[in-house]
DNA sequence: GTCTATATTCCGATAGAC
DNA sequence: GTCTATCGGAATATAGAC
């Protein structure tokens, strides 16, 4: 807690690590006040309540994590190029926010129609020309026939599922955290190669 | 509602089915109640209390869904074939409960600890044997090097995750319900072959 | 702007009639 | 076993002093 920093500066940091890992069900302002060392009133003065507060947090995490989606997939890039920039920047991003992905998930599937219109007002994720390469490389026999999305499905599988089955891998596969960090290391180059190698015949 | 049921199985069921929809943290004893058709101070009467009546879901929920691992991981069956049996059994197994592996990933986090211990009592899942067989198939060139455990993660992620992004894919690939539950359906076989594909030379 | 104290609402849990 | 009514605590939010 650096003394120079705004105070709703510190409270919406706080609050967005409160709320991301206890979600907007489970956090309590208590704990938010806490953590930016202030009380509660103070909260309510910045911020005129906890709904006002989480989606100030809500939009503004995901606002750092959709637009580069748009910047790789519609680059000048081959597709392999593109796959290759979306896991290792993303994996890259989630390591340094392991619990953003089951956060994100969540408040997705709680809030479906009024979250995708704030989301992407304006600022879908625009993939068509991603798909269209992977079509034209299906016609050019350069890779198997799979559905678009079904390939969409497996990148963001592969990229973001690690991080939200965590624990539950680390039961499967028996390994301590450190190794899940080299792990997750790894596949920022692991995953691209493996999707590209089923792929092409 | 069934009037023929028992009032302790409407109860279960109802709150199975609020607890899997909204967590823990976001379900609401009345939620339940209603849903069950009864009112408060019936579930008190039947489950203690909110947190013994959420145990009591949260492990018969689970408890359907581990053993068959180790009854797949450790049958007489080839690496591949259990990973074609993997995949098919799970995923039809959450499309019948499409909310479920949220539901799971998000109380696992949240409860690491002894959350292990009750889900894996004397039954954790036991993937050494397939593990095994993996990397014999490495050493036998049968198939590229990998690491058990991204294997496995690829696995997991590749079956689960598209239930728990659901709405992210769908706003992506631009795809409605019909055509999720078909991708899904789809993915059965699909989930095998990619990663087979991925794996041989 | 920041605090303490308090109001208000919500929710889990209990008491007691039937 | 099932209900209505209510308690008691917790959490959000506000009032008001400084």
């Amino acid at each position: 807690m650096l003394k120079d920093r705004s105070t709703e500066e510190r409270i919406l940091d706080a609050a967005k690590k409160v709320f991301i890992s206890k979600g907007m069900a489970g956090a309590r302002m208590q704990d938010i006040a806490d953590e930016a060392g202030i009380n509660k009133a103070l909260l309510h003065y910045y911020f005129r309540s906890k709904d006002k507060l989480f989606e100030v947090i809500f939009l503004e995490t995901i606002s750092r994590f959709v637009p580069r989606i748009n910047e790789i997939m519609n680059a000048q890039l081959s597709w392999k190029e593109k796959l290759e920039a979306f896991a290792s920047e993303y994996i890259e991003k989630i390591i340094a926010n392991p619990f953003l992905p089951l956060f994100v998930m969540n408040e997705m599937h709680k809030q479906p129609e009024e979250f995708l219109k704030k989301m992407w007002g304006g600022d879908r994720p625009r993939l068509e020309k991603f798909i269209m390469q992977i079509q034209q490389a299906i016609e050019a026999k350069e890779i198997r026939p799979i559905h678009p999305a079904q390939l969409i499905m497996n990148v963001m599988a592969l990229c973001i599922f690690p991080f939200i089955g965590k624990p539950l891998l680390q039961m499967a596969a028996g390994i301590n955290d450190k190794e899940f960090f080299n792990l997750m290391e790894e596949r920022k180059k692991l995953v691209p190669e493996f999707i590209i190698q089923a792929l092409i015949f």
